[in-house]
DNA sequence: ACGGCATGTCACAGTTTGGTGACACAACCC
DNA sequence: GGGTTGTGTCACCAAACTGTGACATGCCGT
């Protein structure tokens, strides 16, 4: 396993220091800050691979640190809280956090999860999906049939990412024009048909019998691979 | 230590299967081919970490696919050949291996290579990228281009890096701006636009048609070697 | 078979986007 | 001071994209 670097922040020194030697002991890289603000700092500096973030700092705190690195990065983030503190839980998580762990935490069971959200970090990284022919690569923004890549505009890519993103299920029109152009308006048009058409086009073999996108009459289309 | 991503190309099956084995056994992740065509996909669509090569193979051989891959990335290389061909130990250095290592070979033997091999590649490589003609030295904040020095500006430079941090993936302008200017305001600026156009200027044999920093329209841009 | 919907198809014009070169201004160095 | 360099902004333009509506086609219950 590769050793972590770590980013710890936690206002209570000794808390902070316990922490710290604890996770170094176990084979990781870790530095650590009081504040909110140096860790952004770090952050943006060293390109940690995890940070850990206490909820309650002086100044800017866990859960806002944690929200301006979502917005910059996708750098896994842990939140440690005080036990019982439950509404922190449904706002940490808003501010996408990857885990949440309670304190005092054993330093085996914070190991465990940081090593948890760093599988899950790096399976995620090379997000690619695969259906048959069809790969579709969500960070290069790239989709290839066969090994030849297709170019998709960005309407149509978003739109095909909202149908992947729920292989099998339905999705209706309304669902999908929120969701890729976030039309609030309840327009009953033909946008969401004459996209997907444009996407089958590109990616289907036979545009007349879908392989990919299905239309389920009266309700929406259906992403499903073959 | 991480497990690597070896590709393995040896013509002869049951030598192909032993060391896969083996090498299994050792914990690496080991993908093999017979000839030395499919390798150069390979490595060019999943970026192994590094490859063994036969010498001896039918079509392209180890040395000239060793050749090509180096002129497209410092892909770290073992050669293997039969016992006492001399020559060839020339010839690969040249092509500029990494190892070389006689057959039959101990298992062991092979995975201390391995290792050691990635080992010097992590450490050179942590400093400098090569990508075809174009490398960036990270260390002394240099890029060159087919050997030349190309004069970037502080904010043309950090741009580059940044875009390189993340080979292959599309980062949008206001991830760009964020990490290269830390503008915290202002979504829309043409700041980045301007940027890579004159990154594109100095770096690319044709900026009409980019080689190295690809638009994806409606999204950002992507630095993907050619 | 027929009528009524739901969906497919298509062309086009208005809009958006990004490339490009010019330019102003500040910082810096002789 | 005078020149040089780096950087942000702007305007213009070509190309790409997209919504729209008219029409065609297919599906389904009767």
């Amino acid at each position: 396993m590769r050793v972590a670097g770590i980013l710890l922040v936690e206002d209570d020194p000794s808390v902070r220091t316990a922490l710290e030697l604890a996770l170094t002991r176990q084979g990781h890289s870790v530095t650590s800050y009081a504040t909110g603000e140096e860790a952004l700092d770090h952050i943006r500096a060293r390109r940690p691979e995890i940070a850990i973030l206490d909820v309650m700092l002086p100044g800017i705190d866990g859960v806002e640190v944690c929200r301006r690195v979502r917005k910059l990065d996708q750098l896994p983030v842990i939140l440690l809280t005080a036990r019982g503190d439950d509404l922190d839980v449904v706002v940490g998580l808003e501010a996408g956090a990857d885990d949440y762990v309670v304190k005092p935490v054993e330093p085996r069971v914070l190991d465990a999860r940081i090593r948890a959200v760093l599988r899950r970090a790096e399976s995620a990284s090379s997000d690619r999906i695969t259906f048959g022919d069809l790969v579709i690569d969500r960070g290069a923004l790239k989709v290839t049939l066969a090994g030849k890549e297709i170019h998709l505009t960005p309407t149509e890519l978003r739109l095909l990412l909202e149908l992947v993103r729920h292989p099998g299920q339905v999705l209706n029109r309304r669902y999908l024009l929120r969701a890729v152009w976030d039309h609030t308006h309840i327009a009953d048009s033909r946008l969401v048909d004459a996209c997907v058409q444009r996407i089958r086009a590109k990616i289907e073999p036979k545009p007349a019998e879908p392989v990919f996108i299905h239309t389920v009459r009266g309700f929406g289309y259906r992403f499903s691979p073959p």
